[in-house]
DNA sequence: TGAAATGTTGGGGCG
DNA sequence: ACGCCCCAACATTTC
């Protein structure tokens, strides 16, 4: 039995890898990556540089995995709608397999490869497969609460598979095969200067190694005290593995068990519990394909967000005069991660404050973030602005100020990320504007002036009261 | 996995 | 001593 082991990007690992044991077990192994060229152009791939950072210093590290296992991981350009089924035949493989995706685009892309060739799904992105977890009616679920027990009920994650110890080479007719009859030749895996991207040193490292080292880190570390760390924006308290299981470097059910194992009590609950909101989006998604497109709640279809290109650049750029929510739009553009509470506030301020639709904040964290995954991007933008599965009410409108000061409590967040900030007293480092124009100069800042700190672009209780006029006008009369 | 407005209670200053 | 006001602290309601 040969198998052609389909690499797409989002598995990238040879640990808890359902599909290369798989193989491995059966026979002869092809291990494939397809380099897309709608990807891998330096014109689009610009417009992803931070995860196409990640990505290739993942692709690296897993064809250095795979070669030292004895294997080879074959890298070659095309669309992998034509070209993994030329392959297949042209490698004369018995069938090619590959970790299940959950976005309609890929199942649509999976759907096309199936159609011409033999290609086994196997699970892998998720702990449960999706579209497994049905209420007694029947229908998926739309609460995050009854989810989470529905899971606890019914499911109890396998143990994860180890890596294969040896893997057998790439057979000889395979490689000879490179190059002719219509077959690409293999490359290398292509850098980022062949995609004219410039390093980012602030990003975390990419690869299987690195992703065990953060695991193990957060562990030993600050994870027995998540439950009051975690919302701390200032302080190194969550597990920083999002990356990771976008990606794949880590598989879910290797983050689930090292955690279930390693905590208990309320950290271990709370920990987990995330991993489950996770879990509950990709279902979410593969249970509602049209979320990409369509709000899950009706009644905000048509909602009148407004456009305004200062108020864009000031929130993209982060200019906005409220110190938190500028703080996240910086770390954002510097180092492809933000803080989930702080995802939460500057989606609430861009959506309520501002009245600019999620989407366009969706699609702007989604060119920017290390992370930035379909399912959990817009799941966590629906549910900020109020239209998602389980979302918070839309009269929930976050203050900048109170949660700054409640979740960043000395400001270091803030300092990091909003140098011209850093001399200003930890008392109105959260809004600036209401200090003593003595302590002001002092700080070396001259508010609203070219060159310094800008005046927040709107008043926090006047775009309040205008947000839930407006939403109260629509939703009622999108009921009607 | 909010915030603000409104309501209630109780202590202390004061006439 | 007593009522009145003020207001902090806390609880409840509303958006």
């Amino acid at each position: 039995m040969r198998t052609l082991v389909w690499y797409r990007g989002k598995d990238l690992r040879v640990a808890d890898h359902a599909p290369l044991r798989d193989a491995a077990a059966a026979g002869e192994v092809v291990p494939l990556f397809v380099l897309d060229p709608y990807f891998f152009a330096p014109e689009r791939a610009r417009e992803l540089p931070h995860r196409m950072q990640f990505l290739l210093e993942s692709l690296t590290a897993l064809a250095a995995n795979l070669e030292h296992l004895g294997s080879r991981l074959i890298i070659v350009p095309g669309r992998a709608v034509d070209l993994i089924p030329r392959l297949a035949r042209a490698f004369r493989v018995d069938r090619v397999v590959a970790q299940r995706w959950c976005e309609p685009f890929a199942r649509e892309r999976d759907r096309r490869v199936a159609a011409a060739c033999k290609l086994e799904l196997f699970e892998g992105e998720t702990l449960a497969p999706p579209g497994s977890l049905r209420t007694g009616a029947g229908t998926p679920y739309g609460v995050f609460t009854p989810f989470s027990r529905a899971f606890y009920g019914n499911v109890s994650p396998a143990a994860p598979l180890s890596a294969p110890r040896k893997l057998p080479p790439v057979p000889p007719d395979v490689l000879a095969a490179l190059g002719r009859g219509g077959v690409p030749r293999a490359t290398a895996p292509p850098t980022l200067a062949d995609l004219g991207i410039t390093r980012n040193p602030a990003l975390q490292p990419g690869g299987e190694r690195a992703a065990r080292a953060r695991l193990k880190a957060f562990l030993a570390g600050p994870a027995p005290r998540y439950p009051e760390l975690r919302d701390r924006m200032d302080l190194p308290g969550t597990s920083r593995l999002s990356a990771d299981l976008k990606f794949g470097t880590l598989s879910i059910r290797t983050v689930w068990h090292a955690a279930a194992d390693a905590l208990s009590g309320d950290a271990r609950t709370r920990y987990l519990g995330e991993l489950l909101w996770r879990e509950f989006a990709h279902h979410t998604l593969w249970d509602r394909p049209t979320l990409l497109e369509q709000p899950f709640r009706p009644d905000f279809v048509g909602f009148p967000w407004r456009d305004d290109a200062t108020l864009w650049d000031a929130w993209t750029s982060g200019h906005t005069g409220y110190p938190v929510i500028d703080a996240a739009a910086r770390q954002l553009l510097g180092e492809g991660f933000v803080h989930n509470r702080a995802r939460m506030i500057t989606a609430s301020f861009l959506t309520k404050h501002l009245l600019i639709s999620f989407r366009r904040g969706e699609a702007h964290y989604m060119k920017w973030l290390t992370d930035g995954d379909w399912a959990q991007n817009d799941a966590g933008w629906q549910w900020s602005a109020g239209c998602g599965c389980d979302a918070q009410p839309y009269f929930r409108v976050f203050n900048p100020v109170t949660q700054g000061e409640r979740f960043d409590p000395e400001g270091a967040y803030v300092r990091r990320w909003v140098p011209e900030l850093a001399r200003v007293p930890t008392r109105w480092l959260h809004a600036p504007w209401t200090a003593p124009p003595l302590e002001l100069a002092a700080a070396g800042l001259r508010l609203g002036k070219a060159g310094s700190y800008p005046a927040p672009i709107v008043d926090h209780a006047t775009a309040r009261a205008r947000f839930l006029a407006l939403a109260k006008a629509h939703l009622g009369a999108a009921r009607r």
